[in-house]
DNA sequence: TATTGTTATACTCTATAACTATA
DNA sequence: TATAGTTATAGAGTATAACAATA
């Protein structure tokens, strides 16, 4: 039972559901932070690992992401179409692009990222840096399972 | 670093983005294990939430699923029309619905919940019981943050 | 043959506004 | 006026198949 009254016995015992729940709260918040800077979730993460991976790959980064590549065009695109990131060719694979920031980009992911850490610190202030740890290391390790 | 290559030096200090790869992860494994009941994440939910609490309204549910009426409407609609849940009218106020599982809601329920539960035990067997349970404190603790 | 990026498409989930019938 | 349920709609995120150019 819950405040609400509702009966959660089973649900309760379903981690996955309160992971679920809780990217929910967590998303809404950051959707209203990253707002200012117009950028959502999949585009701020794409930007923060392209200007930390200069001439990263679509196709890495994708990886990266755990997304599919047709999903990453049109992120890139959106990036790119406000010249955050740019495409230039790679000699030695005329298939590939090498994606990096451009100082407009870099600027703007600065920003972006110290609004994210602030974002961050209020909503998981409730949690010290042990089980802070243990959240992290909890998640990842389920990440693994996935790339096995 | 990773075994990829790429540098998740920013990207690593955000739990959020942990979350949601994390969820990512889950989600692809239950959608496949809920395939064999035709249901869904979201049809799953309300079913054992219904199931579990008889005569539920859907402002209730929505409410418990973190989610808007209307979006509740469409869930509640599909457990419907596959007669695994009635709406019942309320004699004491004529706006509103009970919701109960059918004999055969409950029978599909119970077996989704056990396939649900391998599932998670699937998954989450590299956490032992201890760092599980920070986890899902960890992931209310969120929840509590946006109800307030 | 296999891979990179691309296009097109479809489906799930989330959010909002406006409506109706009741309270 | 407020609430329960509804309809319609829009947008974000995810997944898949098929294609052209290149390896």
């Amino acid at each position: 039972m819950t405040s609400s009254g509702v009966n959660f016995a089973t649900m309760d015992r379903f981690v996955g559901y309160h992971m679920k729940r809780a990217v929910n709260v967590v998303q809404a918040d950051l959707d209203r932070t990253l707002k200012q800077f117009d950028l959502r979730l999949l585009t701020h993460s794409a930007l923060v690992l392209i200007a930390d991976n200069p001439g990263l790959r679509q196709t890495q980064l994708a990886a990266a992401m755990s997304l599919g590549r047709s999903n990453v065009v049109v992120i890139v695109d959106a990036l790119e179409a406000r010249h955050m990131v740019v495409r230039r060719p790679v000699p030695s694979d005329r298939r590939a692009y090498a994606l990096t920031a451009t100082m407009e980009g870099q600027r703007v992911c600065k920003l972006a990222v110290a609004a994210v850490q602030a974002h961050e610190a209020r909503l998981f202030a409730g949690l010290d840096m042990r089980k802070r740890d243990v959240l992290v290391k909890s998640l990842s390790s389920l990440h693994i399972s996935k790339e096995i």
